[in-house]
DNA sequence: TTCCATTTGTCGGATAGACAACACATTGAT
DNA sequence: ATCAATGTGTTGTCTATCCGACAAATGGAA
């Protein structure tokens, strides 16, 4: 959508910063990571970091879309449509990327992060319902993914309120009858 | 010696272009590598190649000296003095360093790789021999530094035509009485 | 041989990144 | 409260790298 050029030179850059902040992030807290020390990890100057980010938490944002973008994207969504099979991959991408991160100790940002969240989910589920029904409109789409967003973070969310006690492949099937068929079937008994 | 400054970009780009020379040469001949090649593999333009490198071949020069050297600088010469345990690593390294190269498809520029092994085996002997003997002269230090490099080099180009029977360290060892104490304790019997 | 494609080495203009210096918080120890 | 130390964000200058283009060399196929 939005690549008018790709130098080489920010591609390269971009990937060093965002690489060592992660590799910071294993070893300390967000709140003690400073843009020093993330530059330094990376061998660039630090006026560079402030050519790319706006500031920690701009690189925090970005850095955290980046990994899990690189983890939805695995699931190929692009050829993949939108089933009960991409659902549950998509739903255990997101319970993957949390768990992830609750062993790096990003505390005191769960806002920031379900944000993030949502924002790649409504992404992805937009451009899977333009593709799966080239023809019609846009709009509709785009309301359904926001609901889709949110429907299924929140689905981790309580997942993750009940102790993980099963699995997320298990845990979202519920949510399958309802996601496929809306819900008037339900109401009518026709689904099991 | 010759570091007046370190940019760090010269630094990364450097060894990108190396390390992708060094990966190219696993997979294909010498001769069969361009330069299009590596700066491709390296994510670089290929005008900025030759703002390092002179050609190719000023490339494998710098690339397996490099490599060389990292090996030799393992043993931490800097600290070790000229001795037996010395002398054997650094023929150890040597034949280890040809051994990969015979690996690697860099026939037709035996001549080229044995200046490289001569040259650096010259810079060390140099370095650990005025370290050894910081208060006299310098220039006998550089003759013996020669004739140890060819030598050591000559022992190791003996040592492949003998087919590799024995371990370096074992074919190094009868060296060792000349090395240590010269020609004379030889002739006079002093030495078993 | 001629033709065609690829590689090589070099150039000039544009831009990302390095570096030093700066003012301004924030923190912590005395 | 004060001072030193450290982190933040910005600016201006200089340089490494990008990019496109070029002529010359190389090499293989017709």
């Amino acid at each position: 959508m939005t690549q008018p050029k790709a130098d080489p030179r920010v591609l390269r850059t971009r990937k060093l910063i965002m690489d060592s902040f992660i590799e910071l992030s294993g070893k300390q807290e967000f709140k003690d990571i400073t843009v020093k020390d993330i530059t330094t990890e990376a061998n660039i100057n630090r006026a560079t970091f402030y050519y790319h980010f706006e500031d920690i938490y701009d690189l925090l944002d970005k850095a955290l879309s980046e990994v899990l973008s690189v983890n939805l994207n695995a699931i190929d969504f692009e050829k993949s449509e939108l089933n009960e099979t991409s659902i549950t991959h998509i739903f255990v991408a997101v319970t993957d990327f949390q768990r992830a991160l609750s062993s790096r100790c990003h505390r005191g940002y769960d806002e920031t992060i379900a944000r993030i969240i949502r924002e790649q989910l409504e992404i992805i589920f937009y451009r899977m319902l333009r593709q799966q029904h080239a023809t019609e409109e846009y709009e509709p789409h785009k309301m359904t993914a926001v609901i889709l967003s949110w429907g299924i973070y929140g689905a981790s969310v309580e997942w993750r309120r009940d102790r993980m006690e099963s699995l997320p492949e298990q845990y979202i099937k519920s949510a399958i009858p309802f996601l496929m068929s809306g819900i008037e079937p339900l109401a009518q008994g026709r689904i099991s």
